[in-house]
RNA sequence: GCCGGUGUAGCUCAGUCGGUAGAGCAACUGAUUCGUAAUCAGUAGGUCGGAGGUUCGAUUCCUCUCGCCGGCACCA
């Protein structure tokens, strides 16, 4: 006797035990063919999952994103299974289902060529329209040891080696080919119907670069075709906000052989930069900070005594002048400490604040270089943050409004939000590891923040928040942080006389709002495609002529214009309209000013904004009031729009 | 740094199974003065990323190298 509870808590009974399809069937036939998988007491299940007793179960089908991670990881093993066939020296590893797909690596003498993998491809397509079952069954550890060995799977065995011993290894069988998983699959290779392979890459076994480097295979899997070719024109679509495209496209910015990892900021993307970093200033002012300035080039032993030297040596850039060693400064940190060492301080001066827009030259590796988003020289909207151990929980908080504050005056509202712990290489001691992990902790729940733990990502000195944003097609890049340093002024001589008159070390909070102006003007330009806010866009607005006869009212209104505070440019070109309107369009300048014989005699400009709305004719007061209110709002105005 | 791909005019791209290259747009010249996303005609423009090698001859084949693109590892 079995009795099922389905989610909509009608409950099925039977007079013995029944699989997830046999339910599924008992329910509808449209049902037993859709049903990919079953969830039995919460715990997916294969449809062959046998259910005695009482249980709850749905019938998960395509529609439940539990059944869409289902056929994605169908979807991996279908893959192993085409490249088993047609190059059988290769070896399974791993294939998980990651965002929108799944990959598998493989051991394979040579690399994977596209034009294997188009073939790979038509191998999957065969496969699956041979609609094999799928089929579970269990083994012992040892034995499942020996068997993946004797079939030449030596990563395989590896991997369940290091599952704990005595427990039971489950394995899913379709046609000949036999992977390793906890599952649950598809039933049959059939339902596997939209899916696309996308890339090749190495990756190194186990993700250690120590260790030899796999062939990793991607691809994406749908539910559906439909779902598909929506996946991949979102993903055409999405190419497109590019901002190294969008950088080239609006003459932002360009990047050249002779200085890999560096920026050359033109005109109008130096005005985006100037923008941001005005922006951040006036925020700087608003709570509390001193704005600094340091040398660039600092000499050896300074590095030496923050321990940078050390730890970072091949990551810095170094000259030698007059028999001395120097680093072009890699960080700020060790210079503000400098500047806090001036002068005795006392617990009155703190929480200290020295903020600075600091180049920073680090040597990344060239693998890692990624238009502005990874750069060898770029500029952190950096503060160190001096102040005693009690003032950290504040000061971490004030941070935090600032930070949020920030980024919806930018118009982002989805920030990941991560706590990285004490990785393995570190310096200070653990007490002082668990006080500062402790104080970012409690500062976050505070807040009532989602965030993730990433235990062992902290820097060597200190635990820190990270603040993320993702770019056009979704990877995660980190912007804002603050980080506990509880070694470094110690470490360079920082002190302050208490109010007992004894002699203390401060606490040294890293911290910054943007990261990299660079990568966060690439995150702005990718979520805007390009299209900024007024308060940010380098041209205003533009004003047209219609013929020569209207040029020198234009000037005129240019220039009132540009009096009220707005970037403005004159278009005279001896064209039609409509080209120029097609032009401005393109560069995405937020509003095109037309004045014609009619404007000129009332003094206005007719009004086109970016996305092709006509707002009328405007006098040049009522013109310049209007954009400017729109441009003091910032992002926020969007977002309450 | 590692694996793979890639590099042709200012931009986007085509092409040469080895015989020193072509289009559209942009630029320039001329005509056109035209009211909301491309006016017409003409002209000019490239040591085919760099270095070496094979060859009578290399942009094309080979080797090395640099940049870029996609992953992986890294990211103070």
């Amino acid at each position: 006797m079995s009795t099922v509870t389905l989610p909509d808590k009608s409950q099925r009974s039977y007079d013995h035990p029944v699989s997830v399809a046999e339910v599924a069937a008992s329910i509808g036939p449209g049902l037993a063919k859709a049903a990919l998988a079953g969830r039995v007491d919460g715990r997916l299940v294969d449809t062959s999952f046998v259910i005695e007793g009482e249980a709850e179960l749905a019938i998960v089908t395509e529609r439940d994103p539990d059944g869409l991670d289902i056929i994605r990881h169908s979807c991996a093993h279908l893959l192993a299974q085409a490249v088993k066939a047609l190059f059988p020296q290769a070896q399974v590893t791993i294939g998980p289902v990651i965002e929108d797909g799944f990959y598998y690596d493989f051991a394979f003498e040579r690399s994977f060529t596209p034009e294997d993998l188009a073939a790979i491809e038509r191998k999957m397509t065969e496969i699956a329209g041979e609609d094999f079952p799928v089929t579970r069954s269990v083994m012992r550890r040892e034995e499942a040891i020996d068997f993946f060995r004797a079939m030449g799977e030596e990563y395989k065995a590896r991997i369940i080696e290091d599952i704990p011993a005595g427990e039971q290894i489950s394995l899913y069988r379709q046609a000949e080919f036999i992977d390793l998983c906890r599952g649950p699959h598809v039933p049959s290779t059939g339902r596997l119907k939209a899916f696309k392979l996308t890339k090749v890459a190495g990756a190194y076994w186990r993700g250690d670069s120590r260790n030899e480097m796999l062939q990793r295979i991607y691809g994406t899997a749908w539910a559906n075709k439909k779902d598909l070719a929506d996946y991949l024109h979102r993903l055409e679509e999405a190419e497109k906000r590019d901002h190294r495209k969008i950088g080239k496209q609006l003459g932002l910015f360009h990047q050249q052989e002779e200085a890999p990892g560096m920026v050359f900021w033109h005109d109008h993307g130096w005005t985006i930069y100037r923008t941001v970093e005005e922006y951040i200033r006036s925020l700087l002012r608003e709570h509390g900070y001193q704005e600094v300035r340091t040398p660039q080039v600092v000499d050896r032993s300074l590095w030496e005594k923050s321990g940078h030297w050390d730890k970072f040596a091949s990551g810095m850039f170094t000259t030698h002048v007059e028999n001395r060693d120097y680093a072009i400064k890699p960080m700020n940190c060790p210079c503000h400490v400098q500047i806090f060492n001036q002068g005795l301080k006392s617990y009155r001066d703190l929480p200290l604040r020295l903020a600075e827009f600091g180049s920073c030259h680090r040597n990344e590796p060239s693998g890692t270089l990624h238009g502005l988003m990874r750069l060898r020289n770029f500029v952190q909207d950096d503060a160190h943050i001096f102040c005693t151990e009690d003032q950290i929980q504040d000061e971490v908080s004030a941070f935090m409004d600032m930070l949020f504050g920030a980024y919806a005056d930018f118009g982002f509202e989805h920030v990941l939000v991560k706590l990285s712990t004490r990785p393995p290489n570190r310096v200070g001691d653990d007490a002082v590891w668990d006080k500062a992990e402790h104080a970012l902790e409690r500062a976050l729940n505070h807040r009532g923040l989602e965030w993730d733990l990433q235990p062992g990502e902290g820097a060597f000195y200190g635990p820190k928040i990270e603040f993320s944003l993702k770019d056009c097609i979704g990877r995660v890049w980190q912007c804002g942080t603050i980080q506990v340093d509880f070694s470094m002024p110690g470490r360079l001589g920082a002190s302050y006389i208490a109010e007992d008159s004894s002699r203390q070390v401060p606490v040294m909070l890293h911290r910054a709002i943007l990261g990299s102006l660079e990568r966060f003007i690439a995150i702005l330009l990718e979520e805007h495609a390009g299209a900024l806010p007024l308060w940010l866009a380098p041209v205003q607005a533009a004003v047209l002529n219609i013929t020569d006869r209207q040029a020198e009212y234009a000037a005129r209104a240019t220039a009132f214009l540009r009096k009220s505070g707005l970037r403005v440019v004159t278009d005279l070109r001896n064209e039609k309209i409509g080209f120029k309107i097609r032009e401005h369009t393109l560069q995405r300048v937020p509003y095109l000013l037309v004045v014609g014989d009619r404007e000129m005699s009332e003094e206005t400009v007719a009004v086109r904004a970016r996305d092709g709305k006509d707002l009328g004719s405007l006098s040049l007061q009522a013109c310049a009031d209007r954009l400017m209110s729109e441009s003091v709002r910032r992002g926020r105005a969007v977002l309450q729009a």
